[in-house]
DNA sequence: GGGCAGTGGACTCGTGACTG
DNA sequence: CAGTCACGAGTCCACTGCCC
């Protein structure tokens, strides 16, 4: 998650040049190119398959004038205004502190009692502290301790953190003069448009693994909704999800999932978009695919390889991320 | 009973920002 | 500026069930 930042430059400048006023971003994930978009004028549809990827959208790119205020956010510090008491027992020994998890509980309790706007804001600020708090921000093992470092992310509480997430958030929020978006399923799913504009961000398929996000990020997907109308499979020892298929996450099925989302936006002015150069399936076969609904397909490599490295064998290995820009001619 | 695919969950190591 | 340290569209392995 957040992983597409250093991508940013080079997306502002794709986007300056396409122009328009309405931009997709169905895989929305961590939000920072639908606010991108938000901040280069267009009016935004913004869309994941997760729901906290949408929360985050609603309350960043979707939300132009929503905050919370100190005595809000004192109000979800501070005591509980019930008894619940899910988050701390359920995951008792897996995740967090029994201090931090009774104040996930008990923000909870708050949040649920916040206007709508309000709630967004404050659940994406939740669940970015319960990231950062976790080591490596996944959910995949339950043993913490093995990572105590002294970085500062592990050392502030989860009410520290979220003081501190909840005013991050509170500034980004602005007007750019248009109504935008955001709303929870699969790309399948999302309003054909026509758009001016359509940013494809969509999980990457290993060529040695599958990609279960769900795996990585259960916690913040049930956080992110108080775990309703979320099944637990209390078998598994981190108290996951259950995993949701998705054609993305296999080598088997990722070309006719790319090939059907571009074919669903094929009507819209310029599709964007973004791969790994360790992913399937290679470079040529994705301009194949987007040149069947394209009649120009663009391939701008982005080598993040270090300029500012210390060490020597920092130039050993590149990788290159692509930006794969279709037009019509 | 051997081969294969899928699943669950622990865990590597190269990178590059940070620190003093 | 050199070395440390935290991070990750990640990787591996044991196990299971299914097929022949």
């Amino acid at each position: 998650m957040g992983s597409k930042y250093r991508l940013l430059p080079h997306l502002a400048e794709v986007f300056a040049a396409v122009g328009g006023t309405t931009a997709a971003d169905p895989f929305s994930g961590s939000g920072v190119v639908s606010y991108l978009l938000k901040c280069q004028g267009y009016e935004v549809t913004s869309s994941d398959y997760l729901n906290f990827p949408t929360v985050i959208a609603r309350a960043t790119t979707a939300n132009s004038d929503v905050t919370l205020g100190d005595a809000e956010i004192d109000a979800v510090c501070g005591p509980a205004a019930d008894d619940r008491d899910f988050i701390r027992t359920t995951f008792d020994g897996l995740y967090f502190t029994e201090d931090d998890r009774t104040f996930l509980d008990s923000a909870w309790s708050n949040i649920d009692r916040l206007p709508a706007g309000q709630r967004d804001l404050a659940i994406s600020a939740l669940v970015l502290s319960a990231a950062r708090r976790q080591p490596r921000g996944v959910f995949t093992f339950t043993d913490a301790t093995r990572y105590t470092d002294g970085r500062r992310d592990l050392k502030l509480s989860l009410r520290e953190h979220f003081r501190e997430r909840i005013a991050e958030y509170n500034a980004v929020v602005f007007d750019n003069g248009r109504t935008s978006q955001a709303v929870c399923g699969e790309v399948f799913d999302v309003a054909p448009g026509p758009y001016d504009l359509v940013y494809l961000d969509p999980p990457y398929a290993p060529p040695a693994d599958d990609n279960d996000y769900i795996k990585r990020y259960h916690f913040l997907e049930g956080l992110s909704r108080y775990w309703q109308d979320a099944t637990i499979m209390h078998d598994t020892k981190t108290k996951k999800l259950a995993k949701r298929f998705t054609p993305f996450a296999y080598k088997r099925t990722i070309e006719d999932a790319l090939l059907r989302t571009f074919e669903h936006f094929a009507d819209s002015g310029t599709i964007v978009l973004s791969y790994s150069s360790n992913a399937v399936p290679a470079a040529d076969r994705i301009i194949e695919l987007l040149g069947k609904v394209k009649s120009s397909v663009e391939v701008r490599a982005v080598d993040h390889r270090y300029s500012f490295g210390t060490h020597v064998t920092a130039a050993r290995r590149s990788v290159q991320e692509y930006i794969f820009i279709g037009r019509d001619e």
